[in-house]
DNA sequence: ATAGGGTTAG
């Protein structure tokens, strides 16, 4: 009775009273409204007006709670409408839309004879509910029974294929969408595009693509993310410029796209071009958009820039959080990456599982341990713990901050591991130089039955590579076909480095010409870098002839021909390099070292006297460098001196970032402490050396993680075995 | 009566 007295007090106001006959769609829409905003009860009588079809229908559209929908129910019952296929279609959608899709499925299943309309609603439900697994379900059953799909149940059936990454099932339904005459419907199309290039296979969207006799902006945004998500960022642009020749106008969601291509290959003045656009097309105030350009420049290192974007935004959402996070990150901004996602919990914003992942590639990049434990006390007391992602990304941040053995903890705790997270340990063991450790987890993880893919043999040819284990490398290599795996450019390089290192000039040489693909910039770099170490004049030139047509603008090059020449005490030639360095306008890198002390980081250049303690790490420096004299050490000055790798410019060797850096390190831990700093670039020969004696002179631990590896110093001895 | 494209990422 409820009910009857809503609408008396409705139309009160009109001082008469209106006969339920008279409600028609306005009226009863407001009424409706009320209706959804009380907790009003329906009342099971049996009032001939309540039996319209149409009433019921916008009864349902504007319920809110599935209470509403379960009086509805039982009012069908009463009305005699229950096998209404129209309303009924609608009460599943409903039900599933408020979240409770098991009521619809049971509703669907209590339905004497469903039709096709039902069950796209119920095929409709399971995939908004991102139970994709049991919309193929029903799409079985649907042709079990002989009924007949229609372009509804297939742009449901695509994306489910699409969300569950499974080609063969993809191309099952492919010819389904054929036969059953859909082969040129356009939404149906548009699915297959986007499910083909998820798979991986964007060759296929494009074969579907071509085909499209009408091209909608949907079309083409299906095509150009296809490209980009496949890696493919020059040909999505390509087909960006191809759209703009026709009359389709580009919108926001496409021009996320295409910003996510320019993002991949780092294309700042096109990504600025692309803005101008969106400004022109007056798109910039779009949310999503806005974190598209933030997250273009963030990566493209204009972080000034992307953060003025971010600082626009009243409530940033998750996914713009990301895109600050996770460009700091990418961009040596850790530290600024690390207080962005602490102020993100301040404010209570959760964070997603993308989040805590940029949030842990930053802890690595800064190099320190206190963070990275910061962070993994943070995913312990998350939902993450058991994510596989969020614990791969633990293991490189463990790895890459100097304790391979908390890497080992967080792989030995996960409940699941892959073949990624198995390949990230293995790396861990690399990077440390525990080359035979990594071996042995290689075939722990075959004998778990994980298969090892191109990244594994990347972990291990490095491992091996650092720890000098060249003829397990050699096999190792040789393993790769026996699992399918056709080598990269990565694998040959690593292969490269490993005989180099060693000193197989000549084998490496020839192996190069072996190769059946192009051999790329890394795999000359693996020849110079080796020709350096072992002092082969010849051959640097050549390799650094390859690599200045390959890759002119590169630094690191000029600098390891350079030093190649200094080796060799050819003085006039290192000369020359630098003029050519100069006539490129190519400077090289500042070279720094950072430690962290009680949780603050300290950097430290060459020379560098800024650090408000710099008179006591001085006084610390001198004294060191006494006590090394007095045990016989004999700084190599003349060839580090002209070392373009290093600070050259200072003539006194023991002001050294790295040697800055353990100075202020032993005056300002307690005795015994390990130190552990990061520098960027390469370790220096003289630091090296000097490093392992003082490590024995003042009986400490001193960790140095350069830009390839780490070395462990203790005792005068480096775990690299001065093999590096 | 019902739908389709995008962003952050090991």
């Amino acid at each position: 009775m409820a009910w009857i007295f809503c609408l008396h007090s409705f139309t009160t106001k009109h001082q008469r009273v209106i006969t339920p006959f008279e409600i028609n769609t306005c009226l009863a829409l407001k009424l409706i409204k009320q209706f959804c905003s009380s907790s009003l009860v329906l009342p099971l009588d049996h009032d001939p007006c309540f039996k319209s079809h149409s009433f019921y229908a916008s009864l349902i559209d504007n319920s809110t709670h599935i209470r509403h929908l379960n009086q509805i129910h039982n009012q069908l019952i009463v009305s005699g409408l229950q096998h209404d296929r129209f309303v009924m279609t609608k009460l599943v959608t409903e039900s599933s839309n408020l979240g409770h899709i098991f009521y619809a499925r049971k509703l669907f299943d209590k339905f004497p004879i469903p039709d096709c309309f039902m069950l796209n609603a119920i095929i409709r439900s399971y995939s908004r509910n991102s139970m994709f697994r049991d919309t193929i379900e029903m799409y079985r059953w649907m042709r079990w029974v002989g009924m007949c799909p229609d372009r509804f149940t297939f742009s449901c059936v695509v994306k489910a294929c699409t969300e569950l990454l499974d080609f063969g099932l993809s191309c099952l339904v492919h010819a389904h969408i054929i036969v059953y005459g859909f082969g040129s419907h356009l939404f149906v199309q548009n699915g297959l595009v986007v499910l083909y290039a998820k798979c991986g296979r964007v060759g296929m969207a494009r074969m579907v693509f071509d085909k499209l006799y009408d091209r909608t902006i949907v079309s083409w945004t299906a095509i150009i993310s296809g490209y980009a998500q496949n890696g493919e960022a020059l040909e999505a642009l390509r087909m960006f410029n191809q759209m703009r020749s026709t009359d389709v106008k580009p919108d926001w969601i496409s021009l996320v796209s295409v910003l996510k291509a320019y993002t991949d290959v780092d294309d700042l003045e096109q990504g600025r071009s692309l803005h101008g656009c969106v400004i022109k097309t007056g798109l910039e105030e779009e949310p999503d958009l806005v974190i598209s350009l933030t997250a273009f420049y963030a990566k493209c290192g204009q972080v000034t820039v992307a953060k003025s974007f971010f600082d626009q935004m009243k409530t940033p959402n998750v996914m713009m959080w990301n895109a600050m996070i996770s460009g700091y990150a990418k961009n040596g901004h850790a530290e600024e990456a690390v207080d962005l996602f602490r102020g993100m919990i301040s404010r209570n914003v959760k964070p997603d599982s993308i989040t805590v992942r940029s949030a842990i590639l930053a802890c690595a990049q800064v190099g320190s341990l206190k963070l990275a434990q910061w962070m993994d006390d943070y995913v312990a007391k998350s939902k993450y713990r058991g994510d596989v992602f969020v614990n791969t990304t633990l293991i490189d941040m463990y790895a890459k901050c100097g304790s391979v053995e908390s890497a080992r903890s967080v792989f030995d705790c996960a409940s699941h591991k892959d073949v990624v997270m198995w390949s990230a340990m293995i790396m861990g063991y690399g990077l440390h130089g525990q080359g035979m450790e990594a071996i042995r987890l290689y075939d722990a993880m075959k004998q778990a039955g994980v298969c090892p893919n191109d990244v594994t043999f990347i972990g291990l040819l490095a491992a091996c590579s650092h720890s000098g284990l060249v003829k397990q490398g050699w096999e190792l290599f040789h393993c790769m076909r026996g699992f399918g795996i056709k080598p990269r450019n990565e694998h040959y390089s690593c292969v490269v480095d490993l005989l180099g290192r060693a000193g197989y000039l000549e084998q490496a040489f020839v192996f190069i010409l072996k190769m059946p693909i192009e051999p790329s910039v890394s795999v000359w770099g693996a020849l110079l870098s080796a020709c350096r170490i072992h002092r082969c004049v010849t051959m640097g030139e050549y390799a650094a002839e390859k690599l200045f047509s390959l890759d002119p603008y590169n630094t690191g090059h000029y600098v390891q021909l350079s030093n190649l020449y200094a080796s060799s005490r050819m003085w006039d030639r290192v000369a020359y390099v630098r003029v050519l360095m100069k006539e490129k306008g190519l400077t090289k890198y500042l070279g720094y070292s950072v430690i962290e002390i009680n949780g603050k980081l300290n950097t430290f250049y060459v020379g560098d006297m800024s650090h408000p303690r710099a008179h006591e790490i001085f006084d610390e420096l001198q004294r060191l460098e006494r006590r090394l004299k007095d045990v016989g050490f004999i700084p190599h000055t003349e060839s580090v001196l002209h070392d373009l790798n290093y600070e050259e410019k200072e003539e006194n060797l023991c002001l050294h970032s790295e040697r800055i850096a353990v100075a202020y390190g032993l005056i300002s831990t307690a005795p015994g402490t390990t130190l552990r700093i990061t520098k960027n670039l390469r370790a220096c020969v003289n630091c090296h050396s000097a490093i392992k004696l003082i490590s024995k002179l003042v009986e400490r631990e001193i960790i140095v993680r350069d830009a390839n590896r780490f070395h462990h110093f203790k005792d005068g001895l480096c775990s690299c075995g001065d093999y590096w």
